[in-house]
This record gives structure tokens, sequence and C-alpha cells, in this order.
DNA sequence: TTGTAGGCGTTATCAC
DNA sequence: GTGATAACGCCTACAA
């Protein structure tokens, strides 16, 4: 139970000085010393264990190779993918990922932020922004997956407008034409562009009656997709198809044209979007977007490593493509 | 962009030392000073934006809040809940959670370990042990869902004895006598746990053959457990329920009968383990014992703040209660 | 190429 | 009850 050895142990074994075996120990000052002595340096550190002291470190040079990843919450399928590909494109930089969840509070979220920068963190990565954000954060940031309307932050998220036209091309090749949508919370960039998208779509394809056929769901959950699928089609009973704004609230439009009488994909077609675990397994399986969740993790862990190293650069926007996934909750409209 | 305030910032504004400040500021040494310099300070903190600088207090206190927390995987669907368990209770005590994954790597387990303790990591929390690890850590350490044989390190896990007898339980209520099992890997508590239980139950009430009516799978996923129960039913074709050792077996063994073309639950019934998301809305629902992710998560963070607050007291390996979810893919044996 | 000295911000110890 | 001081371990001008 005796302390860990530090840079001065290392020192003395190798006979030199700490200022030597600092200089020989770090990669970027390596070739100011003796090839021989930080040889014999290296190898004094191996035989003591020595681990540097981070703390001293960020002390001294006000960094800290961690990185605040900020979620709504980590129960949400689509996230452990995202934060397991943020921990792997950290790693390779030898950074860690300090973890929090806000469960969409903000206050929580100042909370975080304020205890994090506390911890010297060198950059975030936030998947709980809205659109409507106006972040002027002194530290590096990322948003993932959502991303708010002012362009100025460095973003990571899916092509939902491309994923929106594939959908709605899939549905009118089935030959549906009355495609409904039950979006999602529109102050989420999610919900807003995939709503956008469902716009452009059916607009451009020459599809009627489209820019009303829409419910906004309060929430990406499947009792609030529910509730929005009852209004819908109560508003619009002659919709063969209903694009939902992803995978949770289309079980919830499941569950609502059961409720209804009618039979998916028999009377109506509906899709989702995400393609989380286990929605292959749905009875009607659903035909989805796959979005990489988890190269979106790693490309914002690039983005943010980019971003510490130039913080002035300008801020990318990266959009990530996706794929259509046909399963059998979409069929031919009958006539 | 100039610098954060340091303490001795505050500690001019409110015009006393630096080290006033400090103990009025630490809840522990507020009662050293007088009540009215206190408050002074604690508004001059307030005033400036105070945060303590927590690489200073960790190079100077040894200690940092921070808790390692290893994983295998986090897109296995058991670990988000107790990941956010973990993170609920540390949060309480004003701890982060440092996340890291071990694709069950042993290697790379180690290095995490190095690397976090490096980083003055206060404890840790591992969800990857295996039964013979002996773990020799000089770091406070808690086990959380799998444990070691060895009993020296605190652990919390779900009660995988009482989950299974209930489901045996269950299944000879529906009149089935040649129950087999399909076990998860020996060499993790969660699998070795529940082959026991399943030993007990069926040697306990009596139910003949039960001790070689077992096939362990490979690993707790849907392929290896499809696997084993295909060898299992080739050995043993007569059984009427399989238990399985999780409900990714499960799914597993739904796959190996259909293509056996056994129904289930007409033909055999299927149990699984876990209770995890969307189990309850795959053909048939699954019966299942639910285990209380979350609190385990909690509790293991509560077990850790006590282990770092008193090191030396001896292990405690808390056992959390489990309950039988009854769904569709049990039903009464045919005669 | 290597050694010396000072300081990062905090807290523990000692003196007043 | 408060102030002065030193030390935690590391890094980096600057000096040699």
């Amino acid at each position: 139970m005796n302390r860990p050895p530090t840079i001065k142990d290392v020192a003395e074994r190798a006979g030199v000085h700490a200022a030597t075996a600092s200089r020989a120990l770090n990669p970027a000052t390596r070739g100011m010393v003796n090839a021989r002595t930080a040889s014999r340096v290296a190898e004094a550190a191996r035989a003591l264990g020595y681990a540097p002291n981070s703390a001293a470190r960020s002390l001294r040079t006000r960094t800290s190779s961690v990185a605040g990843v900020i979620i709504p919450d980590l129960r949400n399928p689509v996230f452990p993918p995202i934060v397991r590909g943020i921990e792997d494109g950290l790693r390779d930089a030898g950074y860690m990922a300090l973890v929090g969840n806000t469960d969409g509070d903000p206050d929580r979220e100042r909370e975080l932020v304020t205890a994090m920068r506390g911890r010297q963190i060198d950059g975030f990565i936030l998947a709980t922004s809205r659109r409507s954000d106006e972040l002027t954060s002194s530290v590096p940031t990322v948003l993932v997956n959502r991303r708010t309307d002012n362009g100025g932050i460095p973003s990571v998220t899916a092509d939902n407008a491309a994923g929106i036209h594939l959908l709605v091309r899939h549905l009118t090749d089935l030959g549906h034409t009355r495609i409904g949508h039950v979006a999602g919370p529109r102050d989420l960039s999610t919900g807003w562009e995939r709503y956008r998208g469902y716009l452009d779509a059916t607009t451009s394809l020459g599809l009627e009656a489209a820019t009303d056929a829409v419910e906004f769901a309060g929430a990406f959950t499947e009792t609030a997709g529910h509730a929005a699928t009852l209004r819908l089609l109560a508003a619009h009973p002659s919709l063969t198809a209903v694009l939902a704004g992803n995978d949770l609230i289309a079980l919830g439009c499941y569950s609502a044209l059961a409720e209804l009488g009618r039979t998916v994909p028999g009377d109506v077609s509906v899709t989702g979007f995400n393609d989380m675990p286990f929605v292959d397994r749905q009875r009607p399986s659903l035909t989805t977007v796959r979005i990489p969740h988890y190269d979106i993790g790693r490309e914002a862990a690039r983005l943010l490593l980019e971003r510490i190293a130039s913080p002035t650069a300008p801020a990318k926007r990266v959009v990530l493509p996706v794929e259509l996934v046909r399963r059998d909750s979409t069929a031919a409209a009958q006539s």
C-alpha cells in the first residue's frame, strides 16, 4: 500500500534528474534527450510500473484527456451504440469519457456541464441539444445525433431528410398516395428534420393533402405515438400509410391501429426510423431506416479531438448516410 | 477567455486569506470558521462563479470523486440500466463515472484499470469478472451483476438461484416433468449460478433425468443458444420445457425449435432470464425472470461509496430479489 | 543535452 | 478563528 512511483523515483533509478525523465517520457520532447538516456529512463519507468499522476499533469498543463459525454438517458436504445462509438473514438487518442444523464432536464444539464468543467474536462459531446439552444461554450463542444439550428457548433447527425425520402419513395413505389406522418417533437432536430423531409418528399412527388396529414407526438415514445396516431386517423381515415418519427412511435402506431381494427400492413403500412434492436422481431417486422449509431459516435469523437487541437477552425456539420431496411410492415396499397 | 477564478480570487474579494476561504467553502471544515466570514466567503464565491479546480484538489488530497466503471459492452441491453443506476447512485455523493468497455478481453481490462488508476480514480465498479478472477486491487472495488467465487470483493448481483426456482416451480405447476436447461457459460457466475439453481430445483422437486438434460451455450447470445438447443433436443427429444440461461439464449431456443418443427409453447415451453426490453413483444412473448438492473447499479454505487469510506470493512455480498414474469411462452404440458 | 527553479490551485499543518 | 507556509507531482523556461 505504499505510494505509487513518481517521476522522481523513475529519474533516480535511471540516474538522471526528474526534468530529464519528464522529457524522455513525453513523446513530444523525447528528441531533446540523448537516445541512450531516454531508453534508460523508459526502462526504469517500466520496471517501476510508473504511471504519470494525471492530477498533477492536469494542474500543470490545464488539460485532462477526458471528455464529458452528456445524454438524455442511457436506457434509450439509441444511445448505447453512440456512447460506445464515442468511447472507442476517444480511446485511440488516450482520452476517456465521463458520462452523465440529464433525463432531458435543462437544469440537470447545466449542473452536469458545470460539474464537468470543474473537473478540467477538455471537451463536451452533447446528445441533448434542442434546436433553439444557443450554446456559447468556451470549451470545445460537439453535438451528436441532434443539433441546433444555429450552425456554430460542430455536429454529427444522420441524414434524416434522405432517410425520409427513401421511405416515402418506398411507399409510393408500393402504390401509396395517401401517406400521413406521426412526427416527433418539433423542438428536436431529429423530429423537425424528418417532418421537413416528409413535406419535401410528399410535395415533390406530387402527393395531395400531405401538408395537413401530420400529427406531432409529444415525445419519441410508444405511448405518445399511440395517441398521435389515433388523432391522425380520426382526422384522416383514408390514409393507407403512416410514416412514424422513429421506431418507438411506430410501435405506438401498431397498437393504435390494432385498437382501430386496422391491420398492418394489410390496411395501413407503417414505417419507423432508427432500426433499433429487436424491431426486426416485432409483429410485423418493421420497415425502417437504419442509422449508423456507432459510427455517429465515433465520428463525434474524432470531431471533438480535431476541435480540441484547433478550437478556432470553422464548425463542421457532418451528416452520415442512412439505409432503407424493407421488412413486413409495408405492403402494396389496396385500391 | 480569462482564467476561471481561483480560491485566491474568492479570498481576496471576501477580504480573507486563501486558507480561510478554503475552510469556509469545505463543509467538513466550515465549523472552524466564524459564521459571518464563512457566509461572506460563500457570497464571494457565488459572485465570482467559483468552482474548485479538481486537479489541484486531487493532487493535494489524493482523491478525485470519480469512479471507474468497466463493462463488457454497453450495447448489451443488460448494461445500460445498470450503468444508469450506478451514475445516479454516484451522483448523490458528488461522484462521476468514467466508463470503459472491454469486449470481454482481459488485456483490454488490464489496460483500462491501469489507465484509470493513473487518473486517480477513487474506486472501481466491475461488471466483467469471471468466477475464477483473483482480484487484488489496492483500490476499492465492487463487482456488479457478476461475481467471483472468491468472496473477498463486495458484489451486487441478482438472486439467480431464486429466479430459477421460480421458473422451475412455474413449469412444474403447469405439469412439466421433463425440463431441460440451455445454460450460459460456466465461467461466469450468472451462467453458473443459474445452472446450479436448475440442478437444485429439479432434484429437490424430484424430477428425473434432470442432471444430464443440460447443454452449455458458448455465450449469452442468440446464436449460441440456437446451437445448444439443437444439441439438447437431439439428446433429449422428449423434453417439454426448456429453461434458457438468459433471454437472448431463449430467443435462440425459439428459432431452434422452429427449425425442428416444434411450436412454443404448444410442444415445448421456453423461459428466459433478465426480462430485457422488448421480450414482451416477441412471438410468443417470453416468460422470464425480471432482475432489477437499475437497482443493482444503484446499490453497487452505494456499496462502493461505503467501501471508499471504510476500505477495511468486511466485503458485503448483496443479492437483490427477482420476480417471475409469466407470459405466453409457457403453457400446460401435453400429456 | 541536462540541471535548476518556480508555479499550476488546493488543503493540511503550524503558528499566532 | 485566522494567517502564513509548505507540499502534492508534473512540466517548462531558463541557465549551464
